[in-house]
DNA sequence: CGAAACATCCGCCACT
DNA sequence: GTAGTGGCGGATGTTT
């Protein structure tokens, strides 16, 4: 398993495609506070001193200088849309009013990067600006679930999702109301970047921990209804329940009605790991867990997450971890022990 | 710690 | 021709 090294993933381009360096995000008079701090919270950080990868981020708008914030306060903007023009990832973090169509230098800006391969993000009402520039024609797109039929009914080429937080298509990422752009994000770091960096992020942002472990999880499992287009996501909570006796791959693929083959590609696909190391990533998960919520001695610890005694349990915890399981409960908890965890192993 | 047995992963390729 | 599937085998990782 090559997935643990931040280093190695940080600087190569991981099997799904071009790197990731190069984020703008696109902003108007009446930007929505939250969707653009979600963006710049998790491109905009310089956390490279302890082993992130590093954004070269900026804001832009279609004319530098004040703008003033749905919110009312005025942010400055530095930067005019020509910032987009090396950009890897664009972002319209929301559209201020979807009644108001976009200006056409935005609409060219976000063609030409998708144009050039560049990818195109949008969080909330900033599907409708992608809807506008065309690009949406034909693909799923997600929105606030306010907006939804209201999109699907301006554009009829578009197959509005109502349901997923967030969709991929292509080179485009729509996704659904504020919060869900931190899910978005996440997903585009971790096909850039690895799943353990997009995991690590999401642990510094203190997202709660049951998001961590691949998209299945919540791209899937829509917001009111349950439902699983491919049956991964049930496979998935399945297994979390039996972490103590771990079923092998094949088992799994059983319930998944797939072969191994295919198994172990759907689950690359959807949550960036492989079968075997999301599962130790789970079994690991849950002796966390125990060495802090419970008296439990270590060996017993270990047998509950499937290692047949504490030498398994120190080896994989301390390797994904990066401290051992003894030391974890003794000299961290609560807060420090989140802050320990965003480190690099 | 090493060794041996066992499981997983992934490129390759034939097949639908 | 293109796209998806799944078997195979050797390198690699895991367990005992």
């Amino acid at each position: 398993m090559r997935h643990d090294g931040f280093m190695s993933s940080a600087s190569a381009v991981p099997e799904s495609g071009r790197p990731l360096r190069n984020v703008v995000a696109i902003v108007a008079e009446g930007a929505a506070a939250f969707e653009l701090g979600v963006v710049c919270e998790v491109f905009g950080l310089d956390r490279s001193a302890d082993g992130f990868p590093f954004y070269d981020f900026a804001v832009a708008a279609v004319e530098p200088g004040p703008i003033r914030t749905s919110s009312g306060f005025v942010i400055d903007v530095e930067h005019d849309l020509s910032r987009t023009a090396e950009a890897d990832l664009v972002v319209i973090p929301a559209w201020h009013d979807i009644d108001v169509r976009p200006p056409e230098a935005m609409l060219d800006a976000i063609r030409d990067a998708a144009a050039r391969g560049a990818r195109v993000l949008s969080v909330c009402s900033g599907a409708f600006v992608l809807a506008a520039a065309g690009l949406l024609d034909g693909r799923r797109a997600a929105t606030h679930w306010r907006y939804a039929d209201l999109l699907a009914e301006r554009y009829p080429l578009v197959r509005v999702d109502a349901d997923v937080l967030y969709v991929e298509d292509g080179p485009l990422v729509t996704s659904a109301g504020t919060a869900a752009g931190i899910d978005a994000c996440l997903h585009i770091v971790r096909q850039a970047q690895g799943a353990r960096v997009a995991n690590a992020i999401a642990r510094r942002m203190v997202v709660p921990p049951h998001r961590e472990g691949g998209q299945a999880q919540y791209v899937e499992t829509p917001l009111p209804r349950l439902r699983n287009r491919d049956g991964l996501g049930e496979v998935l909570e399945w297994v979390r329940t039996c972490l103590d006796n771990p079923p092998s791959v094949d088992d799994m693929a059983l319930r998944a009605n797939m072969s191994p083959r295919t198994f172990a590609r759907r689950f690359r696909e959807t949550t960036g790991s492989t079968p075997h190391a999301w599962l130790l990533q789970q079994r690991v998960q849950r002796a966390q867990e125990l060495l802090e919520g419970s008296e439990l001695g270590i060996e017993q610890i270990a047998r509950a997450c499937g290692f047949a005694g504490g030498a398994g349990l120190r080896e994989h915890f301390t390797r994904l971890r990066g401290v051992s399981p003894q030391t974890y409960r003794r000299t961290f908890g609560g807060r420090e022990a989140i802050e320990l965890l965003s480190r690099p192993a």
